[in-house]
DNA sequence: TTGCGTGCAAAGGTTTTGCATGGCA
DNA sequence: TGCCATGCAAAACCTTTGCACGCAA
């Protein structure tokens, strides 16, 4: 069965994982990243390790309009990120979880205006922090 | 000034835009059925065109997580693209024009409880179109 | 020993860019 | 004529895939 080894290059991802939750990066930043460190990570390997993780559901994987390549985001102790909505920032990346309550209003009103019911843990509502607010 | 004549190849692109409203479609589609009908649009032509009538505000641009390339969606009528926001049914991809007021609430407490503003115009709220709620 | 995971190389696809030419106004 | 848009070619990227070897269990 797949996932059985623990290895070397696994383990990098998941330790790099682990050091940056909530924020968004992709297959290069990872590659980058640890390559930096002195090891010589393929980018195949980390594509393939990526995958997996998608689909054991510890991984968030997702495309956003402004960047080029697939974003992932490793999230910890939020509960289960196919639950909830996030907020993210168009400036930094940063990764905001949402109660879903907050949308209540808003969520009737889409309801009766044009028939559609949200799909909260696909949703991600673009915003600005405060420490970007500005640019 | 850029977009000041009305060339062939970009006539093209917008009747195809106009025949094909609310609809997800990528610059390869577009490629596909304007050189089936005998043209022979570049694809370079095809993305410059396409990035212009994107910052005109008159074509939507976003990324699907199971699509390779990037997808657009030309729509008529709702005024620009990047001043309000949009749902998209995560089944058929068909995309709503959402009133910005709709959020009036859900944004004061987005302020007050994460220090965030919403940006309505990159906005795209995931959900279930009447058609396909039970899918 | 077994067979999964990795590295390597190559391929496939999308998108961008530089440059000379063509065509609209 | 002036200058924008196009076509062409090439390059830059991202991502996937096949294969042989190495290594975890």
């Amino acid at each position: 069965m797949k996932g059985e080894y623990k290895t070397k290059p696994r383990n990098a991802i998941i330790e790099y994982l682990r050091e940056n939750p909530d924020t968004r990066f992709t297959a290069r930043d990872i590659y980058s990243a640890i390559n930096a460190e002195g090891d010589n990570l393929d980018r195949s390997t980390i594509y393939r390790n990526l995958e997996r993780l998608c689909k054991e559901g510890q991984l968030i994987k997702y495309k956003e309009t402004d960047v080029h390549a697939t974003c992932y985001q490793y999230s910890e102790g939020h509960g289960s990120c196919h639950e909830h909505m996030h907020a993210q920032c168009s400036s930094c990346g940063k990764i905001f979880h949402i109660d879903n309550d907050i949308l209540d209003e808003a969520a009737q009103k889409m309801k009766s205006e044009y028939g559609i019911s949200i799909d909260y843990g696909k949703t991600v509502i673009m915003c600005k922090c405060e420490d970007c607010k500005d640019k």
